[in-house]
DNA sequence: GATCGATATCTGTGATCTCATATTGTGATC
DNA sequence: GATCACAATATGAGATCACAGATATCGATC
């Protein structure tokens, strides 16, 4: 009766063939789509009104479309996916009200999240983060857009981890993936301003055991980065001209 | 619309058919479920720290696995269930820890959402609201707990709804999912203080204009709630003497 | 009688298949 | 030449299958 089962074996073996052909990694495929995903949201990989097809997605990555079927899926609940009509997925355009929406909420949730990490600051953490804040520095001279957004979505959630919530970050990644897309978008414009003086300012007051300060810092550096994406954003989300190849891409 | 979900029986048959005038529905069988499962975590249907398992949920509703699994991975996203080593889910339990998180940060995201719908108060929000209320008081007084967990959920998100804010929703919404067992876990309890006082209270600062008391009464009755929820929690989660049936139940 | 090991069952995961529908492309008609 | 209709294609949804790992069960041995 199993006799036939046997034929499946090949087609496994033959299926990954097609790229680096070395991940049969059990029960972990899914967990890669979604670093992948994730990552492609964060990084610019994805851009604003895509619409993501299951089996083109799954044939990019070498997979069968069951898992991308998961991860999609995951990413729509959290708001960082939406799904058209039809059923298929795409990235969000964010519209500048809901830009503001976002970056209202993040103000509070952030603010809220580096206020508990600064009242139990450790040293570790000022070292930490100054050394992430370096990175993007050097990111920032060099106009490398995609280690600065790197180092950026570093430090912030090194510091928002330290607040040690397991409730708040998961929203405020939700959050984050939401505006990925955007963000990298926006950084494609040569007027975006880009320095890390709030991040100083941050730093200083986790030194000096003031919570509060700290508070201030992160939201004045998120109603900053608002202003900056919201100043570009038309008013059916941001649009660049060069911006309409729907095409995906796989390697990054 | 539920009457078929009943047939355990008939379900094996219900795959041609269409024609028995029930739901055949292409395309929506996920979001029953889906619909299915957020109730069954507001109201009680599913314990804390009961595991889900893919194929019994899918047998009584009476679909395959696949549109369970998706329903699943979504909740999974969302926070309102956690997987376990093994890959399969169960709903959380809330270590006291988690729960005074998980309503600070409530107090922060529903006051936001609270000032936000006051600032934009139309008296027909007022009427509706108080209605809810009366619907609430009765069930109290009845003691009636499906009907207070129900009404007291209608208050909360129409007066969220009315802030506009398609960011904040979602997020309380998975707040709401997280702690919705184990909220209904605690009404079983005698000693669990049921009153409404905040909510007239809020009623007033709205019809006063005044977004800040209305924020005010909103904080204090999570609060409120948040600390009766504490008190009746042990160390590992709420935990009842009679709540140990890991059965699953399909009738609700 | 208790413990350890082999087996049988149950679990989620990934792949494949079918189907209804949405989309698109093409052609004919006005 | 533009528009509409029809067909060809593509897409997601749901069901089913096959596999691997975890769990539980039962038997044998000490």
């Amino acid at each position: 009766m199993e006799a036939q089962g046997r034929m499946r074996v090949d087609k496994i073996e033959s299926k990954p063939a097609g790229k680096d052909g070395s991940k049969p990694a059990r029960g972990h495929v899914h967990e890669h789509v979604l670093h992948y995903m994730r990552r492609g949201l964060m990084v610019g990989a994805f851009l604003p009104g895509q619409v993501m097809s299951l089996r083109k997605l799954a044939a990019g990555l070498g997979t069968s479309p069951m898992p991308v079927r998961e991860v999609l899926s995951r990413l729509v609940a959290a708001n960082a996916l939406e799904e058209t009509k039809g059923g298929s997925v795409r990235v969000p355009r964010l519209s500048p009200e809901k830009l503001r929406d976002l970056f209202s909420v993040r103000e509070v949730l952030e603010g809220m999240a580096t206020e508990l990490a600064a009242r139990k600051v450790r040293p570790e953490l000022i070292e930490e983060l100054g050394a992430i804040n370096k990175e993007l520095l050097t990111a920032i001279e060099k106009r490398d857009i995609l280690n600065c957004l790197s180092s950026n979505q570093k430090f912030h959630f090194t510091l928002y981890e330290a607040a040690g919530s397991a409730v708040l970050m998961p929203l405020i990644e939700s959050l984050w993936l939401q505006f990925g897309p955007t963000m990298y978008m926006s950084l494609l414009i040569p007027s975006m301003p880009w320095n890390a003086s709030d991040h100083e300012h941050i730093l200083a007051a986790l030194g000096a055991n003031n919570p509060a300060a700290a508070r201030k810092g992160i939201v004045h550096d998120i109603r900053t980065t608002g202003k900056a994406l919201l100043s570009v954003a038309g008013p059916n989300g941001l649009e660049l001209p060069f911006a309409n190849g729907p095409e995906l891409q796989f390697d990054y």
